[in-house]
This record gives C-alpha cells, structure tokens and sequence, in this order.
DNA sequence: TTTTGTAGTGCAAACGTTTGCACTAAACTA
DNA sequence: TAGTTTAGTGCAAACGTTTGCACTACAAAA
C-alpha cells in the first residue's frame, strides 16, 4: 500500500509536505500542493485511518448497538445512521446485541477498542457492570431505551402519549376488554408504554383486567406466545396491542396461523410502523408511527458534533422526546357485542 | 485511556511482558500472567485496535457493502455478518450504497481506508473504475450481483432456476399472460432472472409478450411505476413476478393502492421470502425463499479464513451457488378466463 | 569446573500519520 | 546595508502495540 513517505520519495519532498498538502493547508504553495494532489491519485494512495486514529486517539467510527437488524424499526434507524455518518466522513460499525447482555458486553468491548468517536446504543434491560464501565468515560448516547446507570443523553419516544392514544382509539370505538403485549418493568420503554395504556383505562373509569396485560422481554418469541395467550382466554379482550417493534412482529407471527375468523375477531394495533404495516392482511394494520428516522439522525449528528466540539463535551446529559401519531388502517374496527346480551 | 505501557510501569515490568502476557505467550511464567491479567482488569485496560492494525497491516473489520438495509432480504445478510464477526472476533462495518455508483466508491475508499480485513459488496450494475482499482488488491468478495470488472469470489443464487420454477409454477395454474418486473440487462442477476422466465416459457411454447416484460433498475420506484404499468395495459396480465427483493417491495407497495377487486385480479410472486410475506393480503404472497442467511455466514467465513490462511490468497476466484424454492401462498390462484370466450 | 541449554524478561524498532519547532531564502522596512 | 518579516519546507517526535533479538540467571550435562 502506498504511504505519505512513497509520495514523499517519488516528489523529492518530506513526508510533512506531502501531508500538509493533501490537508490543504494555507502554508504550502499551490505548485507543490496540485504536484502532490495529483501525484497521490496516480499511486492510487488511500491514507491509512489507523494511523490517523494512532496520533489523534479518536476513530472516525460511529458505533451503533441494537438488539436486532432484522426488525424494519431498526433497520430504518441504520439507514438513518448510514446516511448522516456518510455525510460527514465518518464510518458507521453495526453491533447486533440480540437483547443478550453477554453479546453486548462484547460489542461494546470492541467499540471501546476501536476508539469510536461515538457510541449510540439501544441498551438490554439489564447491562453489565462491564458494559456501564466501559461506556462510562465514552461519547455515547442511548436511543428510544434508556438505562438509569448510564449517565448519556437520550433520545426516545413520548411513550406514555402514544399508548394513551392507541388505547383512547380503541375505546373511541367501543372496546372495553384491551389486551397489551408490552416490554418487562426493567425496561423503561415497557413501563412508559404500560403507564399510556394504564392512564387511558383510567380516564375513563375502564375496569383494568390484569390478564390482559401481558409483560415481558422485548422479543418475537415472547410477543407470539403472549398473544396466541390472550386469544385463549376464557373471556378475551377484543383488540391487542403490541407496544414495542419486536412485540408487534411476534403479535403478527401469531395471528398469521389463526383462523380466518378468528383473525378477525380481534382489533389489532402494532407499534412503529412500516411499510410491510400498509399491506398486512389487505386492509392494513393500524399503527402508532413513529418519526425514528428523524430521531436517529438528530442523535447521530450530535454524537459527530460531540465528537468534534470538544468544549460542549462536559454538558449535562439531556433527554429528547419525539412525538408519535396513530395511523388508521383496517385491522381496527369498531367493537360489536356478539354475546347478544345487550341489543 | 490505559495504555500496555501503564499496566508495566504499575508492576514494573517491560511492556513486552504485559503484551506477552494478555497473548498468553508460552514464554511467560504463569504468576506474571496472572498478575498482568489481574492489573489489566483491575485498570480497565482495553486494548487500541488501531495500534494494533498499524502493526499488523490490517485491522479486524468487515467491510458489508449493500445497496439497501431497510429491505429485509439485505437485512438478513446484515444480520448473518454481525453474527458471524461476532463469533470470530471480528467487527462489523456497515456501509448503504443506495445503490448510486458515486456513494458506492465513497464507501469502498472509507473501507479501504480503514484496511478491512474483508470486503463484502454487493455492487451496483456500474461500479466507477476507482471502486474497481481500490477493490483490486484487497480481500473482496461478491455477494447476490456480479460484475466482471471485479475478479472475486462470487456467491449468489441460481437465478436462472428460481425464475424458471416461479414462471412454471404459474403456468401449471394456466397463466399465460405473466408481468415479469426484473432487473436491467446490466446487471447478472437481472440477466439469469430474466433468463429464467423466458425458457420457462418457451419450454411450453407460450407466446412471449415484451409488453409484459418491465426490466430496470433495482429500485423500490422503479418497480412501483412498473407494477401500475402492468396493470393498466390493454391487454394486461394475469400473474405479475417480481424478480428481486426491491423489486418486491415496489411491487407491494403499487397493490396496496389497488382497488380490492384488482388486487383479486392478479397472481403475484414476490423475491425473497420474509416474515412479511406471510402476513401479506391476508392469505400471504408467494415467494420464492433464499437460503439467504446461509449464503451470507458461507461468505463470511469465506472473507475471514482467506484474511488469516495467508497462503490461500492465491487461489483462483470461485463462483458458489445456491438454489431456491417457491413458498406457495394465497397470492397465487389458478387462471380463470373471465372474457366468457372458452367455456 | 566449564560448557551448554533453557526459562523468563527487556530493548528497541517498526507500523503511517501529524504537528510543533526550526530552518532557509527571499522580500520587505528603516 | 542591516535588520525584520514571511513563505515554504524539513526534522523529529509521538501515538500504542508487537516482535526479533539479546540478555541474565540458573539448571543440567560433561
């Protein structure tokens, strides 16, 4: 690989000329900087970003840390990090943590490693002490999770509103009986999301069914079988929501084998929507929306500033909260009694 | 940041040692080992990649090219690389190329900039001749498409055969009018599709109608215009496939706009199976499925072994494919003649 | 006792880039 | 003419890790 001394060499010039040049600085006459330019591109040199990242301590790496890349909710905050990180020359490393603490120690082991100039990260319930330390001293922020031992700034959803608006749709239409596939209490995702929900009931004096409310960890698998749960109930709730990304694929996953009628038998409502959401079972699936894009190139512009400004780095930590809005698609309906109790 | 160079001055011993000692070197006696372990944990020492790809020429990135990630079919490869990278120490960097030539080298020169010890790409149909020239002497591989300028190892699909069995599939249902919407001509997996749809059909003698026939880029737009087209033919078809992932999504997203009656009017198969699909319309769409994690950790590895066996550098590039097979599902139905001329 | 072997450790150089400082030569200023 | 500035360039050190070579003890062999 050709390198700044090769340049050098061939010129007749010093290394730090050759450097300098190709950095454009205003001490180096235009002659020698076009010589160098030139001269570079012909030997095909393509300068080496560890030896950058060696004298200035910093990488030009952007970590981001998600728990999956299969889900569209976080595949679009990728893009959205590929985008900004693109922009600015800076390099985006992918970790998948697949909600495994274990996983993610390791990830994030290896972005400390890196020296990634920042570090964003959807954190698991339950981060090591390993992974708090390491992170600790890091430019880093957390994005729509957010773990109290992590003093970061975040990103995230107005949770409590966007439950609260999904069930006040349901109850607008007459549902009384509402199940909730939501994240665990650890999470204070789940809990935001629970409380929306909670807070909606409560309102509107709607008795609360705590069979109905089914809390666990954030994956497909749970979702699935916490629904296939709700349908087989001795007395079911008339309409599901998913309260997370992943929850609403494992909520889909099971409804998919249902019967037809049962199918329909149950409202459903699905968290982040996606574009797959507008085809789902022909009339679509109603969806709280989400502006994640917006949310993950604000938080990944403000690591690279962070990383650039080195004064605002000793600001307090701050919380940013993003609205969301419901989207209407046919897989709610109005609420009928077909016990034929009341007329 | 601690640095080899703390951990020695604290025990008082050379950095050699210490380095020798996290290396688990047979040359040092247990009890340093120990103690440099220990000191190492105990001062939070995380070792700097950089430094260490200075010295190694290489650093441990993989470098994932892709045009796309929020389509699930690139996402699954993302996934099966994090996994893969994880498991051997290695680290992910992803790059999105939207597949625009110009972006594309931008991100090979990052890449390359950052001495990846592998490069996985899945190129556009035009790579510039700088993205050829810095791909040439690195560690490449291609993945799904194929271009000749680069002299790499290949892994894709056999395309001929999993366009040739969705036609047939087709036509055992008596469709004879089949909207393909593919790939251009520039591209090899375009070509091999294209190829597969046409033999399928000329085995059988069905006449071939290039008005059905909607070849460009591999775009989400593109197939979009390209389903609407399809339908507001004179004479349109009865069975339309899309042969690609985004493709697919395009061709989704123009039948979700579609009259209920419409959308009832037409056979559909899409490319690349995902979770999605079978959620689709209710009765779920047709798809041709990919052994596409595999291909992804196959080639993976691939990138990884030939980044440590120094010596199997040297081999002839080689092509691997794999086959595919149709998911059937309520998207397709057989053909009823409804213009009342045959009984 | 001398020689040879070996276990354990240290020294110093190298990787490629950047940058503070020093230097030269030419152009000004007084 | 002598002194001062300025433009342009070079020298050398530093970043953190690894590794070939050299070195010191001490043990084993002759």
């Amino acid at each position: 690989m050709i390198t700044v001394k090769d340049i050098a060499n061939k010129l007749g010039v010093s290394p730090s000329t050759v450097t300098r040049a190709l950095a454009n600085s205003s001490r180096i006459s235009p002659k020698t900087k076009q010589l160098v330019h030139r001269t570079a591109a012909e030997m095909g040199y393509v300068p080496n970003a560890a030896a950058k990242t060696m004298r200035g301590k910093e990488s030009s790496l952007i970590g981001l840390l998600i728990p999956d890349i299969e889900n569209n909710f976080y595949a679009q905050i990728a893009k959205a990090f590929s985008e900004v990180c693109n922009s600015h020359d800076f390099q985006l490393t992918l970790a998948v943590s697949d909600d495994n603490p274990a996983i993610e120690e390791r990830h994030i082991r290896q972005l400390v490693a890196a020296r990634c100039a920042g570090i964003a990260i959807v954190p698991t319930a339950t981060l090591t002490q390993h992974s708090v330390a390491l992170l600790s001293s890091r430019n880093t922020a957390q994005l729509i999770r957010r773990n109290s031992a992590l003093n970061t700034d975040w990103y995230g959803i107005d949770d409590v509103a966007a439950l609260r608006s999904a069930t006040n749709c349901l109850l607008d239409l007459n549902h009384q009986r509402i199940g909730l596939v939501c994240g665990e209490p650890a999470l204070n995702s789940g809990s935001a999301r629970y409380q929306g929900y909670l807070s909606a009931l409560q309102e509107r004096n709607v008795p609360i069914d705590p069979a109905l409310i089914m809390r666990g960890p954030p994956r497909t698998h749970f979702a699935q079988a916490a629904t296939n749960r709700l349908r087989m109930l001795s007395h079911p709730p008339s309409a599901i929501i998913a309260a997370g990304a992943g929850l609403s694929e494992g909520m889909l996953n099971a409804v998919a084998t249902w019967s037809k009628d049962d199918q329909n038998a149950f409202s459903l409502i699905g968290y982040s929507d996606s574009s797959a959401f507008s085809w789902w079972g022909g009339s679509g699936l109603t969806a709280i929306a989400l502006p994640i894009h917006q949310i993950a190139a604000d938080l990944c512009n403000k690591l690279i500033q962070l990383a650039q400004d080195k004064e605002s780095k000793f600001a307090q930590p701050e919380d940013t909260l993003y609205g969301s809005h419901l989207i209407l698609r046919g897989s709610v309906r109005p609420y009928k009694d077909i016990s034929g109790s009341v007329p």
